[in-house]
DNA sequence: TCAAGTTGTCTAGTATCATAGACAACTTGA
DNA sequence: TCAAGTTGTCTATGATACTAGACAACTTGA
């Protein structure tokens, strides 16, 4: 108990990553440059070095600094450090890295599901299927667009659902299903498509991230499958090595 | 750890305490209206009563709240609360009812101890003193003016300096002392005087608390003393049943 | 007067926070 | 190659936070 006497109710290394986070926020640590020394750190805010390492653990687990082993503590570049867990949502992503996330509805039409389809989401070839295109924005910029695939029997009108909540979580949440989990991601790389280039708001000949994936509820049924185009240069995903 | 699952680095207690005061700031709990029992708001926010007691306790430190045993935890009136302690300072008062705390410098001159404000201060009669009148406000309203008198040889040229910090703390520590506390504390009421009322911008004809104090160094010695004058209808003293 | 509901106080156990020290693993620059 | 400086990991200890249960002290209204 350093920083002040009377109990906070803030615990110090709290107080110390948040002490850091505003230091990155208003340039006195700049992207790409390294922090003081976890010993400088501990020094200056008179703590403990272990608290310190809990203060820079966060904040690497947010993606806004990146740790090298002998070297030192760098700061993350302005991309969107984007894990990716079991449990992925993007509002809480971007809203971890202190920017504020936001859905933009484009459209949504019904389809019948094509082979691929049907096996990721466990149905019949054919089965109707709603589609969603939609667009995700941080601080208005927008990361990626993304197309939505839902089994219409289970989640009707889910377009029109969509159109109004702009979030897949409360879409589902809409349906009664509280909670969800990714089951399978599969990332490859693409140049963008001239529709994709104007709602990311991209250059043409732009590299893009294309991320496709399911989502299962927790009885591991499948909800929904989605093929999500990210511009690569505002991102970069972190996977998780455990 | 109820409320989210990560840890937070911010205490149960303080994130029930915020959302308490929050609800006080916005006036979903009025003031003088009693709070929910402490078995519902431990419900509501999903934590142990004790962890609610905690919260309340903070709160009822600052002046928020007020429990009556047996019969429930009220909303304070909208009266500035003044906790009478040995440790007293305006500024931390004020800032933690959430208000903002300013000093204003009305004018200094020197005088000769009387009989009183020589026993008070440890001097001889006669001596030479300073005698400073300053307002102090919250959020702009005036709460208090007060008539202040030091040692002139020991504070020499201290209206000058008051002029310029506008608060006896940091006046003290102009000369070097660190800490002080309250060694005597006596009130009584009265009706403004038409110097006061302008000041205190009261209308004439209202009561005033008059608080006479004398604040000692750590060593015991006398420092200042003073007579604040209180608009009684902005302010109540709080008197520690220790 | 009494029952229900309230705040106040005590004990106890578990989890988290914070400190401390030591050493390993690694990077950098001389 | 080596020394200095860095982050990573381990053990250990005490303080604080949170939960849980029980009961006392008090207020209110029927």
């Amino acid at each position: 108990m350093s920083i002040q006497d009377a109990p906070s109710g803030v615990a110090l290394w709290r107080q110390v990553a948040d002490g850091i986070e505003r230091g990155i926020a208003d340039g006195r640590f700049a992207a790409g440059e390294k922090l003081p020394g976890e010993i400088e750190i501990a020094e200056t805010y008179r703590v403990n070095r272990h608290t310190v390492r809990r203060a820079l653990a966060t904040l690497a687990e947010r993606g806004l600094v990146r740790a090298e082993r002998g070297s030192g503590t760098y700061v993350e570049t302005g991309r969107i450090a984007y894990p990716l867990r079991s449990r992925t949502r993007f509002s809480e992503i971007v809203g971890a890295g202190g920017r504020e996330p936001r859905g933009q509805f484009i459209d949504a039409s019904e389809q019948e599901a094509t082979r691929e389809l049907a096996r990721e989401l466990g149905l019949k070839t054919g089965a109707p299927l709603v589609r969603i295109e939609s667009v995700r924005l941080a601080d208005r910029v927008p990361i990626c667009v993304s197309t939505t695939w839902l089994s219409a029997e289970r989640f009707p009108d889910a377009g029109k659902v969509f159109a109004n909540v702009r979030s897949m979580t409360k879409l589902v949440a809409h349906y009664g299903i509280r909670d969800f989990r990714r089951a399978s991601t599969r990332i490859t790389a693409g140049i963008v498509d001239a529709t994709d280039a104007t709602r990311l708001d991209l250059a043409l000949g732009r590299p893009v991230l294309v991320v496709d994936s399911t989502d299962v509820d927790t009885m591991g049924q499948p909800l929904t499958t989605k093929r999500a185009r990210f511009a690569a240069e505002r991102v970069e995903f972190l996977v998780e090595n455990g």
